[in-house]
DNA sequence: TTTCTTTGACCGAGC
DNA sequence: TGCTCGGTCAAAGAA
């Protein structure tokens, strides 16, 4: 049983109840994480497959190999070391997912910061993605799992469940080399919701607790709806969900666009003032109100996409990815769906320079834009150079583009040279979730906007790429994400998206990153955390996102006791950490880098 | 036969 | 009221 090094596994009756079950992670990777001494998931593997109970002798209870290693009393699962990040799927492996260690019980596993709990997994908002869809951790794989009976495991709802899909797609939760949980296998693992759920939103002074209620989820999608209902039925996490995306995928595969959603034309019109023409889209999800504007460059470059409204239901699933259509990934902007179906509203992704705006682009209802020229830099070393700007600078002048000299690959394309303002409203908090990994370098508070500003920089090596998120003064739901310059790159291939590469694109594959190296799609993983249960992670502010897109897990985020160290997260977690001050913001930021050197 | 794209016509908003 | 313009419709053709 092959397994792919860094991967989160699990033996197939991991859940059973009265199997032994063990948590483990793989550590072929040691010669990268020298620390990892311990054997090898797929001996794990292979050792529960011959012995379903070997990993209680041959691998001691992870609390007493933990203290082994540390010499100390075990604090559990933190004090793993920092696994090779498993999250995306292996080809095949349907091992790919969570053992319980033996010793541990659900209960304990659930103190883990890693497992999160699924119950308040909503939608991203940016991909529209369901993050991992559920943790439906239930696995059908093989003959050996066992439903945990819920009067015995207080968290039975924890459980694998086996996507019936093609291994190359479904088998594994998680992926070893690029560690990222791909969407289009997160979209069959069912979903479950409470009848509450929190998000946390940065807020003036910090964060801003939202509560998404049941019925708010209920209108998200029948899909969810029958889910919901089911999950509050049966505490549990079955649903045909998946095999409802199934049926859609494989009638809409073709039209998969680089966002991962599926695209009608149904217009094209020359517009005044503009050479390019410009294209009308649809998304061809039933009753999918959004729509996309695509505009093209006569080369054939995509100058500008708007797009507006908000999907309605998860991105669906893919075994490929057609590059038939340049989309926001491919200029660095990815678009953001609203999973609040009660709250349509358009997002437009504008690259400036076309002369145009679309008048779509910003409405009183979702958010301000922020358009400007103005160097950032200059403006960072003119206050100082440090992670703060100058309060009362013009909005107007922070914009000026760095990457008017570095990395702008397409000369003469106007998306390329102009900044890019990209506006959506979200009432989920995926704002940073646009398939980019960004490094957070500054924050202040801007003029007429009490909540603060996040300022990224994409950390692709020469990407001149920056971005700043901020919550709109009116409304904290809506998130405003501005864009500056294009990406000279492709979408990092850790972030699980497969083939997300345009032919001709940039990808450099590099993937040797510290990013790259174990990190999980957190929009897979957390968005929100349930209040309805005892989860002793619940009150954690962990990032509903992650500029990085990814979720690294490090050491410090396994150890750290105060912010779960969700180190790798706190770019990423800027605006929803349970932050009294900015200032923790970037002393975390701070830890961010320290760890990512580490890495 | 189905699905998707193309493209001219139509509609409504704004001026 | 008419014109302009952006957005959409829908028939026809292509794949």
């Amino acid at each position: 049983m092959a397994s792919s090094p860094g991967s989160l596994d699990t033996s197939a009756n991991s859940h059973s109840e009265g199997s032994s079950n063990y948590f483990s992670f793989d550590t072929n990777s040691s010669s990268r994480y020298p620390f990892m001494t311990s054997s090898s998931l797929t001996d794990l593997l292979a050792s529960s497959d011959e012995e379903p109970n070997n990993h209680i002798t041959n691998n001691s209870k992870l609390s007493d190999r933990i203290a082994e290693r540390t010499g100390s009393g075990v604090p559990k699962f933190k004090s793993i070391p920092p696994p090779s990040l498993p999250l995306s799927p292996p080809l095949v492996s349907p091992s790919s997912y969570f053992a319980i260690p033996a010793g541990l019980s659900p209960a304990e596993l659930l103190d883990s910061p890693v497992l999160l709990n699924p119950s308040n997994i909503l939608p991203s908002p940016t991909t529209g993605t369901f993050p991992a869809q559920a943790f439906n951790w239930k696995s059908s794989y093989g003959n050996s799992l066992q439903n945990v009976k819920k009067e015995d495991k207080p968290f039975s709802d924890f459980s694998f469940q086996q996507p019936a899909r093609p291994p190359t797609t479904s088998t594994a939760m998680f992926q070893s080399s690029n560690s990222t949980i791909q969407p289009e296998q997160q979209q069959t693992w069912g979903f479950q919701e409470s009848a509450k759920q929190d998000a946390f939103v940065s807020g003036k002074n910090g964060m801003v607790k939202m509560e998404y209620n049941s019925n708010s989820m209920q209108s998200f999608s029948p899909e969810i709806a029958a889910i919901q209902t089911n999950s509050q039925n049966n505490n549990g996490f079955q649903s045909d969900y998946g095999n409802q995306q199934q049926q859609y995928q494989s009638v809409r595969e073709q039209r998969r666009s680089e966002d991962g959603y599926n695209w009608r034309k149904y217009g094209q019109k020359q517009v005044k003032g503009s050479e390019n023409p410009r294209s009308y889209y649809k998304c061809t999800y039933p009753n999918c109100p959004t729509k996309k504007i695509l505009e093209r460059s006569l080369d054939g470059q995509v100058t500008e996409i708007v797009y507006k409204g908000s999907h309605n239901h998860p991105k669906p699933q893919s075994t490929r990815r057609s590059s038939s259509s340049t989309t926001a990934s491919n200029l660095g902007m990815i678009p953001a769906p609203n999973s609040n179906p009660n709250e349509i509203q358009e997002q437009s992704y504008v690259t400036h320079g076309s002369g145009q705006m679309d008048s779509s682009v910003a409405t009183p209802e979702n958010s301000s834009i922020s358009i400007g020229d103005d160097d950032f830099d200059s403006q960072r070393s003119r206050s100082g150079g440090g992670d703060d700007f100058e309060e009362d600078e013009p909005e107007a002048k922070r914009w000026k583009r760095e990457g008017d000299n570095e990395g702008i690959s397409a000369p003469g394309n106007k998306a390329v040279r102009e900044p890019r303002v990209v506006v959506q409203t979200t009432s989920d908090i995926d704002i940073l979730d646009d398939g980019y990994r960004w490094r957070k370098y500054g924050q202040k508070v801007v003029k007429g906007n009490p909540n603060p500003r996040s300022y990224y920089k994409c950390t692709y090596q020469g990407c001149p790429v920056r971005k700043h998120v901020e919550r709109a003064s009116h409304d904290l739901r809506a998130v405003i994400t501005t864009y500056e310059g294009k990406h000279n790159h492709d979408v990092p291939a850790a972030r699980g998206a497969g083939s997300r590469s345009l032919p001709g694109h940039n990808n450099n594959g590099n993937n040797n990153s510290i990013h790259a190296a174990m990190s999980i799609r957190p929009s897979a993983v957390n968005h929100v955390f349930n209040n309805s249960i005892d989860n002793p992670i619940r009150d954690q502010r962990v990032p509903t996102t992650t500029s990085e897109g990814n979720m690294p897990f490090t050491l410090e985020m396994l150890q750290s006791p105060g912010s779960f160290g969700f180190s790798g997260f706190g770019n990423l977690m800027g605006p929803y950490m349970n932050q009294s001050s900015t200032d923790e913001v970037f002393s975390r930021a701070k830890r961010e880098l320290e760890v990512e050197n580490f890495w």
